[in-house]
DNA sequence: CCGGATGTCATCCGTTCGGCCGATGCGCCC
DNA sequence: GGGCGCATCGGCCGAACGGATGACATCCGG
């Protein structure tokens, strides 16, 4: 009972959704330790994300964007923009890639701050955040002008679909069949990501797929046990 | 002046290393909330951490292993355990590969565990580890387990070598050239690394050996430029 | 000293790939 | 109505790939 209390007048009130609990408690600790903030609620994920702002009434939500277990970051997001007063959003994750960046910034993120920010970036960015200005940080802000001077040619969901495929190191004629396909549309398709993505390989294409999070790995989960024996 | 006065009786004496200013504050705020244990210093990466123990003489060392520059966490893993009285390293990451968790073990770390352990995880892991006991999170001990019951051959230096080109793109030719070797060889290799990973493809190869941290990708920096028109 | 792992090279052969040409149909937007 | 992007197909062909099999040299450890 002491910031919280002043009714919002002159005190920014941050809700915090990370599933880290030591990154919630870092944050907790950065903005206790500073006159101006007040820290009002926390989450450990998306769910019931629009409740909790309504009751506890944030000027700014600090995002992350994965999160293990329960609606993520983009989905939190774009349930916080939808409600009548929305507090910003700013995203706070440890991911600069292209399409993270852009689904945030699609999402209605009012800015994207990376977590390896100095603490004065990011309470600054907090600040401007809270007063309705779009903060970026310099890698962030960097990918996006590069990706407006040479336009990246996006995939179509179907190419994606299939480039999801050729990444696990399915055959053409094999997808083909798992599509319900023709070989040539298959190749077609192929072809026009080859393109897109400025490669003429599937190895190629594979590699930029997964570093750019073109596709979701299932990662090193359910190792395929090489010789087995 | 109060807990860290103890003369190392009773107090835990924890040094962080981490990149993440965010991070640092959250497990201080967590060390220094909880009675027997003390932050005796803190790092952004390895840079000069030996020096940094002698200075502080800390009983557990919290170790990042992915640190943006400097020495990384293995290496600073390793000068640590070198030392004359070494402390005990605890990785503290959101990475759990196999490669990671392998390299951290051999470089002689404690323990390991990830960052979205609860805070209760975390403390009991810190006192476990300065009574000298192993402390793996779960996740990561399963794997291990998973590895020991059936061990995934290691790729030798010249594979990983050549799987790094395949996953580039590369044909079986200009490998060969690009290494001064025999188009044969290459495809030996390549059949070998087929074999390790229980694979059948280039593509396939690729996204195993991205996943699972075998070979260093540039990343999605240097865009390929697609049409570049 | 011999076995095993490693690295090097070779031949053969069927399959797959990648590039190139083409075509049709559909929805959308100016 | 006429593009334009997208998805769907077809054929052709040279190059590359993947699998099988064998060979030889080195090095290391039992």
């Amino acid at each position: 009972m002491s910031v919280s209390d002043l009714s919002d007048l002159e005190v920014i009130r941050v809700l915090v959704v990370d599933d880290h609990p030591v990154v919630r408690a870092g944050l907790r600790a950065m903005l206790a330790g500073t006159v101006g903030f007040a820290v009002v609620g926390e989450a450990a994920n998306g769910d019931g994300i629009a409740e909790l702002a309504l009751r506890t009434r944030p000027d700014v939500v600090l995002m992350d964007l994965r999160m293990g277990a329960g609606v993520d970051g983009v989905g939190a997001t774009a349930a916080l923009v939808a409600l009548a007063n929305p507090p910003r959003v700013l995203v706070l994750t440890v991911y600069d890639t292209d399409q993270d960046i852009l689904r945030a910034i699609e999402a209605g993120a009012t800015g994207y701050l990376l977590k390896d920010a100095p603490p004065e970036t990011l309470l600054d960015a907090i600040r401007r955040a809270a007063a309705g200005e779009t903060v970026l940080a310099a890698p962030v802000a960097g990918r996006l002008a590069r990706r407006v001077r040479s336009p990246e040619p996006a995939l179509t969901s179907r190419e994606l679909e299939i480039l999801g495929h050729v990444a696990a190191g399915r055959t053409n004629r094999d997808i083909a069949t798992e599509l319900h396909l023709s070989e040539a549309t298959v190749k077609s398709h192929v072809a026009h990501i080859y393109v897109k993505l400025g490669v003429d390989s599937r190895a190629a294409a594979t590699s930029t797929a997964i570093t750019r999070g073109l596709i979701r790995t299932s990662g090193p989960g359910q190792t395929a046990g090489p010789p087995t024996g």
